[in-house]
Formats: structure tokens, sequence, C-alpha cells
DNA sequence: GCTCACATGATTGTTGACATTTGTTGCCGG
DNA sequence: CCGGCAACAAATGTCAACAATCATGTGAGC
């Protein structure tokens, strides 16, 4: 609630900025910039809302802005309970593990769906994202951050490839949020840069060869080692803590 | 936007419904009425709502008119366009079948997960619920709507058996009211009564014994037979349409 | 006779104010 | 000194009115 006016100073705003196609209505614009704003942690997680305050923040009426926190809801960016407040929402560990079983059913079947549906311009495109990472990565090795952007770039295309609307929704515009906001929250870089991109060619070479099997194995393995990964750094934090009590 | 009145006259609604134990707001109740009418066929889908009309038939304000429909667009029920106004959804075979790989992908994991996690009490619960629809099974047996009704029943069990509230959210607060709504939309007189009686008797099976690799891919078969029953009998229409052309 | 432009009508988006509920502070009693 | 109760304040829920936008229907012009 304090650090917003980074990318645009509400007051002066007189329709300023047409970034995206359907920002037709204040309700969307707000949105868009709650979201962006609570995904890049410029709202703390578990910090509290307040609508008079928001209201006066971008500079708008009560109406647009619940109608803004009840998508923000919907898309279980903030939580809210009635006559009570809403304030954003905080992953914990144990709810970052269940994301990542709900991403590896639903994304292992996007790899499999691809695998039977994509274009061949499509999986040229997936193509070039990949050699843009791997050029990337030989420029920074260690640095993960946007190798990690990329990495959602990655499986969003894929998502795209699977031509099913229901699930493109679902994870492009719910879950993907939830990754990134994770991403802040836990401050996660992501390790084992390698090993992804491995696993992302061998992806891609069985949604182009057709195998709509071995793209949902490969997929659910992926997304499974991910899983693993954050689990083990997870406990390793607490056995650091453990190890070595700040109390 | 006519059959309303069926189950409650709005007009004289003082507080007589407490069913669910949150419906603490207008908004809420007029969600909850408003997915029900949806759902239960009394709101045509593809009919366009009006905002004033609703809410002089509902006796509210637009206000909180507005947020139960923006919580009806979360929920995919209804579809809405800036500046022109919303309109019931009407489901596609192909969104239908898309639903049909989503709910393959999330509730095979939900099996597994649930083979995992759920105690001894609840796959009693389950088992209860397979003998209830069992014994309804043996009464009438071409009858197949309280079967199906009680078909999402099992599945629900065995999502909450999942123990994964993300899980939980996506299916039963979100897929399962399409699904309810394609059955009225359809008219899908769920056939093949006794075979997915026997599907969901090996499920449990597994799920008793432990076996998540099993349970995961036994649900993951009565989706996509059930989705192939679908198909087919679409498929089947689709002839007869163009047998007996009527235009 | 057809097409395009304009005006009308209704509907949605937005606003500010009012009512209700909740959380808090201070006080009283035990 | 601690627990319960009551009044206050802030935030949320709700409402009615205003403004902007789009669809519809009519008329003129080609």
């Amino acid at each position: 609630m304090t650090l917003l006016a980074t990318t645009s100073s509400p007051a002066d705003e007189v329709l300023q900025e047409p970034v995206s196609p359907e920002v037709r209505t204040l309700a969307e614009r707000v949105f868009h910039q709650l979201q962006s704003a609570i995904v890049r942690g410029e709202l703390a997680p578990g910090s509290k809302i307040t609508e008079p305050g928001l209201s006066k923040t971008y500079g708008i009426s009560r109406g647009p802005l619940r109608e803004a926190m009840r998508r923000l809801e919907a898309h279980r960016l903030i939580e809210r309970v009635p006559h009570v407040g809403a304030r954003v929402v905080k992953l914990s560990m144990k709810e970052l593990l269940e994301l990542f079983d709900v991403r590896e059913a639903l994304e292992s079947m996007a790899a499999r769906l691809a695998a039977e549906h994509m274009s061949p311009e499509e999986i040229q495109g997936l193509r070039d994202v990949l050699a843009l990472h791997e050029s990337q990565g030989d420029l920074k090795r260690g640095e993960a951050y946007y190798q990690r952007e990329g990495d959602l770039d990655f499986h969003y295309r894929i998502v795209q490839g699977s031509h099913n609307k229901m699930l493109m929704n679902l994870l492009c515009d719910d879950l993907y949020y939830l990754v990134r906001l994770y991403r802040t929250q836990f401050s996660a870089s992501g390790t084992r840069p390698q090993r992804a991109f491995v696993e992302h060619h061998r992806i891609v070479d069985a949604i182009e060869a057709g195998d709509a099997e071995l793209a949902e194995l490969l997929m659910r393995r992926h997304v499974s080692a991910s899983r693993a990964n954050v689990a083990d750094r997870y406990a390793a934090i607490l056995e650091q803590q453990s190890t070595t009590p700040s109390q």
C-alpha cells in the first residue's frame, strides 16, 4: 500500500496507457495494475487491503475498485472475508506444493494435447524460445531470473499449443500468476538450469515427433522435478534454521 | 429470465433461507440463487442477462447484483463483454470435450493423492456412497438421473480425499458446476451405468490398497471412457441429423 | 431499392452517500 | 490485576442517481 507509485502516478492518468487491448474500463485497468503490483511484490503478501485506501491511491471510486478486487479474489491473489476485509494472499509451503501438483496434472495434459495439435509454426516458435534461452544461459550461468521468466514463457507456449481454451484459462490466467507470486515471495532463484534446459529440449522433441505419451511423461517429470527441487530447498532451509536458531 | 419464481419468490424473502453457512451478504445469496438457476436450466443458456431486470427480479440493487455476476463470470457460468452485457454460457461440444480433458487431468491426480492421503474413515464413507448407489441402481436400472448426481458425489468425495485445497477449489467450485450445467443443457441421460459402477469400485479398491499409480490410471480411464461415451453419442446425433435433415 | 449516417433508446460503467457490521478502546466489576 | 461489557470508530455492504457507451431504428442520399 506504500510503494505503489513506481510505474504510474495515479493522479495524472487520463487514458494514458492502452497497454492491453481490452482495458476499456476502469475496473479492468485497476485490476491489471493491482495484479502486477501483487505479483511484483510491491504489495506485501499478507498485508491488509483497504478499499478507501486503494480508491484514494488510484484516484477512482470504490465501485470499480471492488470489482477489481473481486476479480483478484477469483484469481486467488487476494483473500476476502465478509465484513472484515481483504489481504494479499500469502502462500505457505504446503499450498505451494499443492500448486505444483495441480501444475503437474494440467501441464502434462497440455503437453499431451500439444503433441497432438500443435502446428509446425508453433513448434518452430517453441524452438526459437528455447534457442533464445540457451543463448541467454550461455551469457549468465548462475543468474536465473530471466531464465525463470523464460521458463514460464516456454510453459506458456505449450499450453497455448494444446488448443484447449479451458486449459489455457486455468493455467495462464490463474495458476501462472500464483507461480510468479511465489517466486517473488520465496525469492526462489531457480537453480538446476542445465537440467531444465535438457528437459525442455526433450519435451519439444517429443512434441515435434507427435509422441503424445512421451511428451506427457516428460512434462510430468519436469514439473515433478521442479517440485522436488523446491521441497528439497525448503527442507534445507528448515534444517539450517533448526541448526542456528535465531531465537 | 422468465421462469425464475419456482423455488422462491424473490419479493417476500426476508432472510428466509440460511441454507449455506456463509451466506451473510446479499451478493452471496444472489450468487448462489443465480448459480442454482443457471445450473438447473431455469436460465436458458445463451439468454441475455440484464442488470436492471435481475435487480428488480431479486429485489436488490445493482451493486450486489453486479458483484454476484462478477463471481458467476469467474466461475465461467456467464460471459460478459464490456458495455454490451452478459449472457448465460452456452457450452459447445468442443468446449465440453475440453472440459473432459481438464477433468481427466485433475481427477486422475486427485485419485492418486487420495490413495496416498485418504483416511480410513473417508474411505469407508466412499464405500457407503457406492453401496447407496448400488441399491438405487437395483431399483431403477435405466433411470440414471439420481445415479448421475451420485456419480458427482463420488467424484466429489475423492477430490476431498486428495486433501489438496487448490484441487478441491478448482474441481468442486468451478468445473463441477459446468458439468452439471452441461447435463441440463444436453439433457444427457447418462448411460452405461453398470460399467461406471464397476469402474468406481475398482478405483476405491485401489485407493484402499494405497496404490496411487493404479488409482490414478483407473480414474483416468474412467473419465476418458465417459468422454468417449459423450463423443460417441454426439457423433450418433450428428449422424441422425444428417440422415433426417429437418430443414 | 440499397447503403450509410444520425438520432433515439436502453444498458452498462461510475460515483457519492447511507446503513450495517466488525474491531478496538476504555471503563467497570470481580 | 484480569476478564467482561459497552460505546466509539473504521471499514464493508448497499443503495439510488449520473454519465458514457453501444445497439436499434429511422430517414436521407445515391
